[in-house]
DNA sequence: TAAAGATATTCACATAAGCGCATATCTTTA
DNA sequence: TAAAGATATGCGCTTATGTGAATATCTTTA
């Protein structure tokens, strides 16, 4: 294991703890589908606004998410769409682990798919 | 935002947690390459053998490893390789994010590529 | 330039994670 | 069954992360 790959591999990880928390997965399947200020998540995803930006700050010092100033307003879109191929891949394996664990997970299932 | 979203989105990101780690990621792209047993896993990543258990105890309970004992070793091995297709696609985003970033950057990104 | 709107940051706190070290718990074999 | 090999866990500690509430910083407009 060189230093380089040891380096490679924290930044990696740091991109992954990106996506290691719920709020941050929901603020980017939300960019995903069109780019939104700050108020705009606030309000759609029903969180305070400290929180939200907070959750962008993270996203966007591993340059997740591109942030461009729009007058007053910060308009926050997606970097990279292959993080959400990533998240879907993810998604995949979670739906494949709950088959066949009961009637309770298939509603689960079926979320996930839609 | 419903419940069980919030229900996915919190499994969702338990799992990207998994992968938020340097040493699991090395983990598990050497499990990736055949499965280990612990002892092996040890060795040759040069890493103590508590460690290794741990972060493999974290795999394990997020599913994203398998553990088949045999005899006295318990032999590891990936669950899901598509777990390795969304880790690659991260890698890949890491790789565009260093672009142009000057002449170290360039080394990392031979390093990932290989 | 003062006020209002939009976003970012700080503080205090609580919780989660990772690590080294020691040790406990299997599992086989002598 | 005692000893050795292989793996897992507990403890103490340190660091990182998330949150609400308050507040600071920008940016525009009156």
């Amino acid at each position: 294991m060189t230093d380089l790959r040891a380096e490679i591999n924290k930044l990696h990880a740091s991109i992954c703890s990106g996506l290691a928390d719920p709020t941050r997965i929901l603020i980017l399947y939300t960019l995903h589908d069109h780019p939104h200020n700050v108020s705009e998540l606030s309000e759609s995803l029903e969180l305070p606004q400290p929180t939200v930006s907070r959750h962008l700050k993270v996203l966007r010092e591993r340059q997740m998410v591109l942030a461009e100033r729009d007058g007053q307003s910060v308009n926050y879109s997606l970097s990279d769409s292959r993080i959400i191929e990533a998240m879907d891949l993810l998604r995949a394996v979670l739906a494949s682990r709950l088959q066949g664990q009961g009637e309770l997970a298939d509603s689960v299932i079926q979320e996930i798919s839609a």
